[in-house]
DNA sequence: CTACAAGTTAAAGTTAACTTTAAGTCAAGC
DNA sequence: GCTTGACTTAAAGTTAACTTTAACTTGTAG
């Protein structure tokens, strides 16, 4: 078993393709080494990494945040477990503002469906940022940006 | 107050951009009927639809979902409160699933990050449809489509 | 020596949900 | 008669996160 990985066997192992991989490489989010004929080599450390981000993703972040978050790591040693926990530390609140915003839909569900006060000018559960409120273009409006 | 309302004064009512409504009648979400001019002019009724349709996509679903879900309404009639709430009455489940996979991160924020074994390979938590056992090129991976 | 698998790059394509732009119509006010 | 504001359409642009494609290079097996 080589100490250094291929991007096929680390596209395995990880379950992220490769086309995904050197791209992530392109933003500057992994790295790897080169052999001689220009290929790609992983070290193992590299998977954690990966795992990191795969993980970052489902909690909601952008490549762009995760980006900014690695560069949070040390770059002088390996990584180790400290590290990773800090990093991942203060996803918790951004996890539960989310399962907040759920939870308040669920209950719109049956309240203020139910009641009939179905609209965006007053119930606050569906328009709880008083979205109607604004006026003017404004900068661009991006549903996945609100999530 | 005239009983039809102007594409400018549903926007402003909804929060919905005037653009984004265009968009919606083309997509089949909304319909609208027409001056002699050609400017659309929304009932009342319409104001309903689109906060139904503001409610939907909070709640994760696409305008693809929202249409189907929409064409189950009555279309001899006006759709009462009770037609609305049978349409909703399916998001509970959608949105518990999201909140049960948002808790599952969390725990493994501590967990599995904290006790060394953020590893695609063997975590169940950062990899919980088995990601990483897909062989193949497969279909394209969308990682909206896998929310 | 020739195949073949695996890797490389740059550039273009994909998806959803809109927004922006360009070019034109129409009624009302001065 | 002309300007202004609100509206119209069709088509192209935007964003994120990748994937696909095309053209090319390398190392290894036979």
């Amino acid at each position: 078993m080589a100490d250094l990985l291929t991007i096929a066997e680390v596209a395995r192992r990880s379950g992220v393709a490769s086309s995904a991989l050197r791209f992530y490489e392109q933003r500057g989010l992994i790295a790897s080494q080169r052999t001689g004929a220009g290929h790609r080599r992983y070290p193992r450390a590299a998977l954690r990494r990966i795992a990191f981000i795969v993980f970052a993703q489902k909690v909601g972040l952008s490549l762009d945040e995760i980006a900014t978050e690695l560069g949070k790591l040390p770059n002088n040693r390996v990584p180790e477990r400290a590290d990773w926990a800090k990093l991942s530390s203060g996803w918790k609140h951004r996890i539960d503002d989310r399962i907040a915003e759920l939870e308040r839909l669920k209950a719109g569900m049956t309240q203020c469906i139910g009641c009939g006060c179905l609209s965006l000018q007053t119930c606050r559960l569906a328009n709880p940022d008083d979205r109607a409120g604004r006026g003017g273009p404004g900068p661009r409006y991006w549903v996945t940006g609100k999530r």
